[in-house]
RNA sequence: GGAGAGGUUCCCGAGUGGUCAAAGGGAACAGACUGUAAAUCUGUCGGCGAAGCCUUCGGAGGUUCAAAUCCUCCCCUCUCCA
């Protein structure tokens, strides 16, 4: 690959880079000296399911790894007492040391899916600020002014909208921008919304007579709603662990107006090739629908290969275009025979007696492509029938 | 420390003694229509084998036949003053 081409590559699917001379420069500087950057990442391992959003950056960082770069992951056991609020409306209550432990090491193994093991480093905070003095961290307190961080939208909001706002809060970016002194990063991977805390880490490395990282700026992966970014708390992400198939069930459901920026940053389709899809939508003589069925197949093969993705297309079409059965679905045994209710709780397709009985009423529940209605009915099965909730919940009941 | 405003079900937000499992909206789920798209219409949206009962309105007590609503103490947030 020339210089060119790699540069090419690692600007593509990046909204913003800081400055990117620099980037230029030190890509310039680490092919003479053969002397690999240091590109930084910092997790928080607050939550422990990865979701494809979190993944837009780590795929830039596996690029670099593949161009014989340094991953340099942090762990934010740190910042994960803060919660980062960039983004956010109210303050996040802290998580115990175990558990940040634990999310931690889950995180870990889902970004191995993608990043290459032997260009990874991991380091925690604690091995920089578990010795700092109360001295050390005024010091670096002192680097910033509240007008600076004032002037950072998420804070000025809060403070503005007369939300709370802790003061440790204001410590989130310090210390992310100190981690990069620590780890001495050439540059620094992240979504648009940490374009504040990242720059921070450009002005701290320079308090520390550093040269300066570059930031590399993701654009935020918007959520299979279409509406708003992916993440957890809105439901609305495909998630690395996901099976297959639901992670092509969910990018089928992604509204038609999103599907051009998922195959922008949720594939790894060359420019020319998303050109292409872009004129095949606007040009409305595909069904968008086939259009999305690429995209469902792109983005499972990205993480659990080709193979599964054309098996996850054809069970999809199978469930959902002739309305048959999946191959694979949970299964309950019965010793004889048992109230429709229970089957559906027990089965794990309803939550509560309740909702099972409100399921039913609204003619949801189908045996064996038969409505059930009477909730009071009790199922005699023999060998075996399948229970179905909705479109998307199905349930082999066994008799034993 | 002083003065004031608040904390309601997933979220926003109404509710100031019974008719409140709590208006309205959002999200979500289900039905119709479809392409697990959008838009639209309809319905559901605490738990219990459904009868009534149980749990819920920051926390703990209290008044009352009856409390989200009144009283006491406590916790938390915001605003202004210092």
């Amino acid at each position: 690959m020339t210089f060119e081409e790699k540069l090419k590559l690692l600007e593509s699917g990046v909204e913003e880079i800081i400055p990117r001379a620099d980037l230029v420069a030190k890509l310039k500087s680490a092919d003479k000296t053969g002397k690999p950057l240091r590109v930084k990442y910092g997790i928080d391992p607050t939550g422990h399911e990865v979701h494809i959003g979190h993944l837009v950056p780590i795929r830039k960082m596996r690029q670099f790894q593949d161009m014989g770069h340094t991953g340099v992951i942090i762990i934010g056991d740190f910042t994960a007492q803060i919660g980062d609020p960039t983004g956010r409306d109210e303050s996040r209550p802290p998580l115990t040391a175990e558990l940040v432990k634990q999310n931690a090491a889950n995180y870990m193994e889902q970004l191995y899916r993608v990043l290459d093991p032997e260009r990874t480093e991991v380091h925690w905070q604690i091995e920089w600020f578990g010795g700092m003095t109360m001295s050390d961290v005024l010091k670096l307190l002192g680097k910033f002014t509240l007008a600076q961080f004032l002037a950072h939208d998420t804070f000025r909001k809060r403070y503005e909208n007369g939300l709370p706002l802790g003061m440790h809060e204001l410590m989130y970016p310090i210390l992310m921008a100190y981690d990069s002194v620590a780890v001495e990063a050439d540059i620094e991977l992240g979504a648009t919304e940490q374009k504040f805390n990242i720059l921070c880490g450009r002005d701290m490395q320079r308090y520390f007579d550093m040269p300066e990282q570059v930031a590399i700026l993701s654009p935020i992966l918007i959520g299979t709603d279409g509406k708003q970014k992916m993440s957890k708390s809105l439901n609305n992400y495909i998630a690395v662990l996901d099976t297959p198939a639901d992670k092509y069930g969910k990018a089928m459901s992604i509204p038609d107006a999103s599907i051009v920026n998922f195959f922008q940053y949720a594939t790894t389709l060359p420019p020319s090739e998303i050109d292409m899809v872009k004129r095949e939508l606007k040009g409305g003589e595909v069904n968008p629908k086939h259009i999305k069925m690429r995209l469902a197949r792109e983005i499972v093969a990205l993480y659990d290969g080709a193979e599964a993705a054309k098996e996850a297309e054809a069970a999809f079409e199978k469930v959902f275009a002739r309305g048959d059965v999946p191959d694979d679905m949970p299964v309950l045994e019965v010793e004889g025979p048992v109230w429709v209710v229970k089957a559906l709780t027990e089965g794990g397709l309803c939550k509560s007696n309740g909702e099972a009985r409100r399921m039913m009423k609204q003619d949801a529940v189908k045996l064996d492509d038969v409505k059930l209605t009477d909730a009071d009915a009790e199922l005699d099965i023999t060998g075996e029938a399948v229970l179905k909730v909705g479109k998307r919940r199905f349930l082999r009941l066994v008799r034993k």
